[in-house]
DNA sequence: ACGGGTTAGACC
DNA sequence: TGGTCTAAC
C-alpha cells in the first residue's frame, strides 16, 4: 500500500508567541519566566514559565504566587477616555510581529499558507528537487542533524527519505533566519502532508523539529489518540469517541461503509484517510487575512447608550486597521457584519451591511449605518453581552494611477498636489485610538511616510510593501503555469540554496 | 477545565 | 447571499 505522496510539507509555529513577541519587544532575558496577561487571564506563558508550572488556565494572581519573579505583560489595551471602563485589547503588536515573520519566510519560500497569527504551512517539494545534490549516503543523513526523526530512522538512498532530508535542511535554513535575524524561536514538523507535519512540530517544542517519514507513520498511528489530529479536536472527534476507540489505529478497523453510516460519506472518507496518515489537502498561498474582527464580550449593557459607546469604539480600531490594510494590501471591505449576543438568546446572531465606502467620514457612516440597522433588529434586545464587527469580502483597488503617472509624466509643475480631504481627513473622529496613518492622508508611498512615522511604522510599512510586491510576483508565476516558466524568480532566492550550492540538472 | 479575541471554512 | 456552526489558535 504505497502512499505515494511525494510532496514534501513543512509546519512551522512559533514557540509561546505572544511572550516571545513581548519578550523581544522589552528586552527581557531568554530565560526569564514571563507571561501574557489578558485582563485576569493570562493567554500566553513562555517555557521557562511553564518549567515552574504556571499554564494558559491560571489567572493572573495564581500565576504570582506559583513564580513571584514571573513577569506578566498586559496586553496592549485601547480606549477612548483614558482609564475608562470601556476599554478593549488590541492584538497590534503580535499582527506586526506575524507580518514580519511571513515577510521573512516569503522571502525564501514560494509557497507558503499563513494557518494563523503564528503558523504556517509550506510546500517545499519544488526546492527540494532543485536542491539534490550528488553526495553519498552518509552525507546527506547529515543534512538532517538538526531534526528529530521519528520512528526506525532514514534510509537516505530511498527517495522519499532522501527529499525528507532536503526538506528539513531547508527548514532547518530558515528557522535559524527567524531566529538571528528577528529573535523568535519556532517549532516545525516536516512530512509528507500537512496533517502529519502539523502533528510533528508539536512533538518536541519549543525551538526544535521533527521528521516524519513514511516508515513510522503506521507505529505513531498506533500509539496516537486520534483527537490529536487537526479536525478531530472537536465534535466530530467527540463521535468517533462515542464509539469507543482511543487511538488512531483503532479507528482503523472500521471500513468506509460502516464510517459513512455514522458520519457523512464526506466525512467518513476523511477519517478513514486521515487515521491512516493520509491527507492530500494542499498549501494554499495565501498570506493575507480574509477577514478583520474587532470584537468585545460585555458584561450585560443595558442600554443604547452604552452600547453606541462601545460600537464606536469597535468600529474606530477596525477602522484603524482597514486603513493600514488599504495601504498595505490595496484592496477594500465590501462587507461589515455586525454581531452579537442578547442576553436572553445563548448565541450570537449577525447581521451584514454594504460597507461604507471612500476614506472620508467612513467611521461616521459605519456608526449611523450600523445604529440604523440594530434599532430596526427585533432581536437585538437588551442586555447585550457581546459586539463584533468584521470587515469582509476584500476586494483588490484598481491601480494606484497617482504613483504610476508620476512616472508617465514627470510630475506637471502646476499640477494639484494637495488632496482637498486632507483638511476633512485630520479633524479626526477618533482621537483617542491609535492615529499611525490618520493625520496628512500621504500618498501611499511607504519611503515617504517615514519621515513623519516613527522608525518602527515605517520599517513595517515598508515590509508591507515589499511583501506586497511579493504577492504580486508570486500570483503573476502560478498564472504562468505551474511548470517551464517558473524559473524567473531565482535571483533573490540566494540565501537558502547558496548554502549548498544545488546540483545542475 | 472552557475564557476572550480572532480567523477560516463548511453548510443550507 | 447571508447567516449559522464548527474548529482551531
Amino acid at each position: 500500500m504505497a502512499i505515494c505522496e511525494d510532496r514534501v510539507i513543512a509546519h512551522v509555529d512559533l514557540d509561546a508567541f505572544y511572550a516571545q513577541v513581548e519578550m523581544v519587544r522589552l528586552g527581557v532575558d531568554e530565560e526569564a519566566p514571563l507571561c501574557v496577561q489578558q485582563w485576569e487571564g493570562v493567554i500566553a506563558v513562555n517555557y521557562p514559565a511553564r518549567k515552574r508550572g504556571v499554564t494558559r488556565f491560571d489567572k493572573a494572581g495564581e500565576v504570582k504566587k506559583k513564580c513571584p519573579e514571573c513577569i506578566l505583560v498586559h496586553v496592549e489595551v485601547l480606549s477612548e477616555e483614558q482609564e475608562q471602563p470601556k476599554a478593549k485589547v488590541s492584538l497590534a503588536r503580535y499582527r506586526e510581529a506575524s507580518a514580519r515573520i511571513f515577510k521573512l519566510i516569503l522571502r525564501e519560500i514560494e509557497r507558503v499558507e499563513r494557518a494563523s497569527i503564528d503558523e504556517a504551512y509550506l510546500d517545499l517539494t519544488d526546492m527540494v528537487k532543485k536542491r539534490r545534490g550528488i553526495r553519498d549516503n552518509d552525507e546527506n543523513l547529515s543534512r538532517a542533524s538538526d531534526s528529530i526523526i521519528l520512528g526506525e530512522g532514514l534510509d537516505p538512498s530511498r527517495k522519499d527519505d532522501l527529499s525528507l532530508i532536503i526538506g528539513s535542511e531547508i527548514t532547518s535554513d530558515l528557522r535559524r533566519m527567524i531566529r538571528e535575524e528577528l529573535g523568535y524561536t519556532c517549532s516545525a514538523g516536516v512530512a509528507h502532508n500537512k496533517t502529519l507535519a502539523k502533528l510533528a512540530s508539536a512533538m518536541n517544542k519549543p525551538n526544535c523539529q521533527t521528521l516524519v517519514p513514511n516508515s513510522c507513520v503506521q507505529g505513531l498511528m498506533e500509539k496516537l489518540p486520534f483527537r490529536k489530529i487537526r479536525q478531530l479536536g472537536g465534535k466530530l472527534g467527540g463521535e468517533l469517541e462515542a464509539l469507543g476507540v482511543e487511538t488512531a489505529a483503532q479507528v482503523q478497523c472500521y471500513n468506509l461503509e460502516e464510517l459513512s453510516r455514522r458520519f457523512g460519506q464526506k466525512d467518513a472518507h476523511f477519517v478513514f484517510d486521515i487515521v491512516r496518515g493520509i491527507d492530500r489537502s494542499e498549501v494554499v498561498p495565501r498570506s493575507k487575512p480574509k477577514s478583520m474582527l474587532a470584537a468585545k464580550s460585555l458584561s450585560g449593557e443595558q442600554d443604547w447608550d452604552g452600547v453606541n459607546r462601545w460600537l464606536r469604539m469597535l468600529a474606530s480600531e477596525l477602522h484603524d486597521r482597514m486603513l493600514f490594510d488599504e495601504e498595505v494590501n490595496v484592496r477594500e471591505a465590501r462587507n461589515l457584519v455586525i454581531s452579537f449576543k442578547s442576553g436572553s438568546v445563548p448565541r450570537t446572531t449577525s447581521k451584514t451591511l454594504p460597507m461604507p465606502r471612500g476614506q472620508s467620514n467612513r467611521l461616521e457612516r459605519m456608526l449611523k449605518e450600523m445604529q440604523s440597522l440594530l434599532r430596526n433588529t427585533p432581536s437585538f434586545s437588551f442586555p447585550i453581552d457581546f459586539l463584533g464587527l468584521t470587515a469582509t469580502n476584500f476586494e483588490d483597488k484598481p491601480a494606484d494611477n497617482e504613483s504610476i503617472n508620476k512616472f508617465l509624466k514627470p510630475s506637471a509643475p502646476g499640477s494639484h498636489q494637495a488632496p482637498i480631504e486632507k483638511v476633512q481627513a485630520s479633524k479626526n473622529e477618533n482621537p483617542g485610538i491609535k492615529k499611525w496613518l490618520l493625520g496628512p492622508k500621504a500618498p501611499p508611498d511607504p519611503e515617504k511616510q517615514a519621515e513623519e512615522l516613527s522608525q518602527e511604522t515605517a520599517d513595517f510599512l515598508l515590509a508591507k510593501k515589499l511583501q506586497r510586491d511579493d504577492d504580486i510576483e508570486a500570483s503573476r508565476q502560478y498564472s504562468t503555469g505551474k511548470s517551464g516558466r517558473a524559473q524567473l524568480k531565482k535571483p533573490r532566492r540566494g540565501t537558502i540554496d547558496s548554502f549548498l550550492q544545488k546540483a545542475p540538472d
